[in-house]
RNA sequence: GGCCCCGUGGUCAAGCGGUUAAGACAUCGCCCUUUCACGGCGGAGACAUGGGUUCGAUUCCCGUCGGGGUCACCA
């Protein structure tokens, strides 16, 4: 008995590896075109390692013209969640990041090299096996797992390198007759590559971010079709991206060991080879060291914890971006109005090594990002955000959107715009005081700075609403009246007249204008007090005032 | 442990044999017509370490130390 004929026996209706290969033409995509995929297992929610890669992914073929695809590798039923999928294309969906081909939803896809979902590829996997059996690239293993167990313990006591290879390789040389008679018998196999590799020959590759490494070539028999008939990553991996036409594997460094491996199974198949990029992972600090970015310990590794915080996520993306490729950030300071799809994302300018998350940084990057919104379109996403993480907020937001809108408007729209708002977390905070019912229920004490005699509190505030105040005033008018209240009750009108002389006043006109801030607001620090003015109006600032009468 | 990769301020990072070793975030100080924020100016702060090679090493080579990844019928 040949292989041919094994074969046959294990894979009977396995069709001809000519027909996928037709059915998957070439592309016909302009030179240069990038096809890049994002391949996660359904297994939870997009962690931000994936959401980096997806974007350079998605990145990469965009600016080259070519294609993003969305696979799913779902083949370890054992780690599939519910609705697993859908949560994937939701995730990215939220970011911007649509596939161009690929899974469009838990059963749904759009493309033509389909299906994307690794499960529902069963018999192009086993075709491709089939065709390696009757080569005899391939052949089926009949050791248990025990007697896998075993052997990785012979070795270790023997200290040498474990796995199933060379001698150790105990199927490896099974007689065709003899492995259709185990099969016959009902025995349990798997499908195992026949490595033609030698541990002391090196080979060179080329990674498009990494540069070149060297590594000895791969001999390891491994698995490539399981007892369950779906394949092993690496195999998927090979026949997806050869039948897909990925021409470049962008995707996690942990994979960077596998590289011979894979290069074998592109050879032994005789596909051709796609470039590769391996990303250094996200970083976590943990004292003193840095670890992977864990979606188990660490609330900030899911996608999810940006929506809950109310991070634009475009201010995640420019994050990412700027991590990708360090020079974005310069970019974007000479090209503040362009869009992200404007920026040429780099392979080779990627980090080497992992970088440590840096939330500080991209809420330095959330709060210029947010900066550049209109009042308008921050009352937008700040509701959207409200309703589903903090209804007060959003009542109080659409109860009166013109008002709302005013608020937001303060400061706002100038050449140095203000920029004290990073996540729409931080939105209810900065605006509480502006709603009635809310400043009448804060429990916070007035914080009076310097002045703190309610007497005099009482007296500035009434000298300045009876004597002072007028709604038509201008910015100019309005600030000089605070002087001249200043002057008249014994404080200076300039700060530095203060300082020169502080033993000749009772204080300067920024303790005035605190007095009135903190009245009218329970703050000592807030935007404009003339434009918080402007908006709360005559008759509220009196209501608010009166407290001290 | 084997194999592979990496090591510039607190963090992200330019740099590729000769530089006063960029820049951003964070931090500190000053200034910016009243606070805060913004902005401006300035300060402090780094080439892990030991050997080579070289007229000269942050840059090249080796060792040490440190960090990371990987060694499954998981991806």
């Amino acid at each position: 008995m040949d292989y041919k004929e094994l074969a046959d026996i294990i894979f009977p209706n396995a069709k001809e590896i000519s027909y996928y290969e037709e059915k998957y033409p070439e592309r016909d995509l302009p030179e240069g075109a990038m096809v890049t995929r994002f391949a996660p297992s359904p297994t939870g929610f997009v962690h931000i390692g994936g959401l980096f890669g997806a974007t350079v992914d998605r990145k990469m073929a965009q600016q080259t013209g070519g294609i993003f695809i969305l696979r799913i590798e779902d083949t370890d039923q054992k780690r599939e969640i519910e609705n697993g999928v859908v949560q994937i294309v939701e995730s990215l969906k939220d970011f911007d990041i649509i596939p161009d081909e690929g899974m469009t939803g838990e059963n749904s896809e759009i493309g033509n090299y389909g299906p994307y979902k690794q499960s529902e590829r069963k018999d192009i996997y086993q075709a491709y096996a089939k065709s390696l059996i009757a080569k005899g690239l391939a052949y089926p293993c009949f050791a248990t797992t025990e007697e896998l167990e075993e052997m990785r313990q012979k070795q270790e006591a023997l200290k040498i390198r474990p796995g199933y290879y060379g001698k150790w390789a105990k199927y490896r040389n099974i007689p065709a007759d003899i492995a259709a008679e185990k099969i016959k018998n009902g025995e349990n196999y798997i499908i195992r590559m026949k490595s033609q590799g030698n541990e002391n020959r090196k080979i060179r590759h080329h990674d498009l971010i990494k540069g070149n490494i060297d590594f000895p070539e791969n001999d390891q028999d491994i698995v490539i079709i399981k007892s369950d008939g779906l394949p092993t990553y690496h195999f998927a991996h090979a026949i997806d991206d050869h039948l897909m036409h990925v021409t470049h594997v962008i995707r996690g460094d942990e994979w960077v060991s596998s590289i011979p491996l894979h290069l074998e199974l592109f050879h032994l198949l005789e596909f051709k080879t796609p470039k590769y990029a391996h990303t250094a992972a996200i970083m976590k600090e943990e004292n003193g060291g840095k670890r992977k970015i864990s979606k188990r310990k660490d609330p900030e590794a899911a996608v999810s914890y940006y929506h809950e915080e109310g991070i634009p996520t475009d201010a995640v993306v420019e994050y990412l971006l700027n991590i990708a490729n360090s020079n974005f950030e310069n970019w974007r300071r000479t090209n503040q109005d362009k869009k992200i799809d404007d920026f040429q994302l780099e392979l080779n300018k990627m980090s080497v090594s992992g970088a440590v998350f840096d939330l500080v940084k991209l809420l330095d990057i959330s709060k210029n990002v947010i900066s550049k919104y209109s009042a308008e379109k921050i009352y937008e996403e700040t509701v959207v955000w409200a309703k589903r993480y903090d209804t007060e907020l959003e009542r109080l937001l659409k109860n009166d959107k013109e008002y709302a809108i005013l608020v937001f408007n303060i400061e706002r729209g100038n050449i140095k715009p203000r920029k004290d708002i990073a996540k729409w977390s931080d939105v209810k905070n900065s605006i509480i005081y502006m709603y009635d019912d809310e400043f009448d229920n804060m429990k916070e004490e007035y914080a009076f700075q310097k002045i703190t005699n309610k007497e005099e509190i009482k007296t500035i505030l009434k000298e300045y609403i009876t004597s002072y105040y007028n709604k038509e005033d201008t910015k100019q008018i309005w600030f000089d009246k605070m002087k001249d209240l200043a002057e008249k009750l014994g404080y200076a009108r300039e700060v530095k007249e203060y300082k020169q002389e502080p033993e000749r006043y009772k204080g300067h006109v920024g303790d005035i204008s605190t007095v009135l801030r903190v009245a009218l607001t329970r703050r000592a620090n807030t935007p404009d007090l003339y434009e918080i003015m402007q908006i709360i109006g005559e008759e509220r600032i009196q209501k608010r005032f009166r407290k001290w009468f």
